[in-house]
DNA sequence: TCGATTTTTGTAATCGATTACATCTTGTGA
DNA sequence: TCACAAGATGTAATCGATTACAAAAATCGA
């Protein structure tokens, strides 16, 4: 008997139902897709008979027909990484919320996944593409845009009339950490930066330097210390800044885990911060505000970016597209909290003194 | 000529390949699935046209003809918890390596989102299923069973003989996580719970429950703060704790982030672990090793996790299941790290004294 | 070179839904 | 009651691949 109803309950097609109800496979799929087309009595005799034999569409069919998959592709650079995750819940709710599907691409860091993603999308499994990162190859998404398939990009600046950005505003929240710092009068700086390579690094790079400028510091007032945006890469900065003679007072970090990882690392020898030295990291992580002492950071909009990258893809599927819609930039929010101060020591030698 | 390309592309169809390379649409598809079943000649002659029309098999048709949609859901309790995200990893790694792709079924916590994914597993979108939580209700895997559909718990314990379970063994961890703090000499413990109601939170509170029993202590010898999965958890608990006249000096936390809580909130009361008071986690994040003190915990396999699971639905989906791969249960490790140290003070009164 | 065997290729049914069009019902007004 | 419009339902083509089976071509031994 169970295993009457397992097959019955798997093998249950639409013609199975129309049977049951004694009317044609239209009129199930009409009840089942739009009600008002059948009388009333039709409607219940038909669904009776969906509920009797526990009859679910088989989806890849409708998918079949009417060339709508109800599926969208994300294209992460690494699910690990907390910003992308928050990303991902604002994306997911709206999506699901229209009866969406998330497929997940996740780059794991290496781009020569991106090829197996292309192809996926390629192939129509899904009706769109929320592009997570910076690094799919100009022929990634050109194929992809010449296929017809709608596109946003979700990271930095991807230069093409055809694809709509949906981005916050990194360039400027990095040029605001600069003249946050140099506000509370440091005069020397340290950049740690993200993964290389990455536009989303560039950017913030970039911004780092328009600060600098706009400061009035030039290229011999810092220091640039590379890495991916982990943790390590913080305390490598660290490493060689102990190592330092003459060390910056005013860090910027590109992400907050390399400027936890700094901190941890100074303070293991007795740097204090922000006594000594003021770190101010980016993306507002949650344990951001459980460090010692709370980090200064520029949150993200992370969960209002992922609604709104996923409202513009699904504006675009639909072709409601509205060139106002076509460029968002979010803005960030400072969180000053306890890792930065004003400058104490102005003396770079009795600043090395007292960090000893 | 951009949109001649661009239609092109979009409507390239088997048939349209078979005429460009003059063979029937059954050759081509040998061709592209089965290539030895056709001759060099031939084989070379549909490459060709395939290559120049940029054909891309269309993977819905493919589904619904083969049946096999090459899609596997996965359903996580929250994807922002960092440690789904890692073991998404492990699975993602195991599947795209076998070509398949994941649907994420995000339930954020919400357990009412469930019934949204067993329609979508019923509906034959997926050919298997990973449970990451204890959630989903008896009659919603009762029903994707009965479907037919393959199945892995990946969550403590789901008493059933279809559904395979790969788990770690997060009851022993917590048994020994008393024992590791009885025999630091602690005798007044403190467990801080996860999300009440989850089966993990139920398996990790038996464990301890056991540990107590072991150690030869009784109810009255702990006290138990309940709460979410979260850092809020910790602080609730800390504060808890603080307004204690009898505190206890070995605490053992659910999660990380509830340790690291706990943690942050009573050294700003100048209670110092470990001398005051010990804490040990469990799940071993990354950020673990990068809170002062650094945290002692039990380290997850989770990327293995992931990947056992991911190869055990794999098998259970080809039919080659065996019976030794039914249950598997990982072992945890203990990272033992700066937050737990020796009872310092054996009289509670004096132990109250020197922490306030 | 011929017939038997093997290999290669083609024809057409199939997967399970949706939907244009045709046909049949029902309802309305004279 | 009848003609006609509006509404409900049915028939069959369709989406784009795979594959059983049939047919054709190549290979081989005598």
């Amino acid at each position: 008997m169970s295993r009457e109803r397992w097959r019955a309950v798997k093998e249950m097609r639409i013609a199975d139902v129309a049977r049951l109800a004694g009317v044609s496979t239209a009129t199930v799929s009409r009840v089942l897709s739009d009600p008002d087309k059948v009388r009333q009595k039709t409607h219940d005799l038909v669904m009776e008979a969906v509920k009797r034999s526990g009859y679910i569409p088989n989806s890849t069919a409708q998918k079949l027909r009417t060339r709508r998959t109800m599926n969208v592709l994300v294209i992460a650079p690494r699910l690990t990484n907390p910003v992308f995750a928050e990303i991902l819940r604002g994306v997911d709710d709206e999506l699901t919320r229209l009866g969406y599907g998330i497929i997940i691409g996740n780059l794991d860091n290496r781009r020569e996944r991106e090829a197996r993603y292309v192809d996926l999308a390629l192939s129509r499994q899904v009706d769109g593409v929320l592009l997570l990162t910076g690094y799919v190859p100009e022929n990634g998404t050109r194929s992809m845009r010449e296929a017809g398939l709608p596109i946003v990009a979700m990271c930095a600046a991807i230069e093409d009339d055809k694809i709509p950005n949906v981005v916050v505003q990194d360039r400027e929240a990095s040029r605001r950490a600069v003249t946050f710092l140099s506000e509370l009068g440091h005069r020397r700086f340290g950049y740690i930066s993200g993964t290389p390579g990455s536009i989303i690094e560039a950017e913030r790079f970039a911004g780092f330097q328009e600060g600098i400028a706009a400061a009035g510091f030039g290229r011999e007032d810092f220091v640039r210390w590379e890495g991916p945006f982990v943790f390590s890469t913080g305390v490598a900065a660290a490493e060689a800044f102990l190592k330092m003679k003459d060390r910056p007072t005013g860090i910027f970090a590109a992400c907050d885990e390399s400027a936890i990882g700094f901190i941890k690392r100074v303070r293991a020898e007795r740097v204090r911060v922000p006594q000594d030295v003021s770190v101010i990291g980016f993306d507002g992580i949650e344990f951001a505000d459980y460090t010692e002492p709370t980090l200064t950071t520029f949150r993200q909009p992370l969960y209002e970016l992922g609604h709104v990258g996923a409202d513009v893809l699904m504006k675009l599927i639909r072709g409601e597209m509205k060139s106002a819609d076509w460029n968002v930039r979010l803005p960030l929010t400072l969180l000053e909290r306890d890792t930065t101060g004003p400058v104490l020591h102005k003396d770079y030698k009795s600043l090395r003194r007292s960090t000893l």
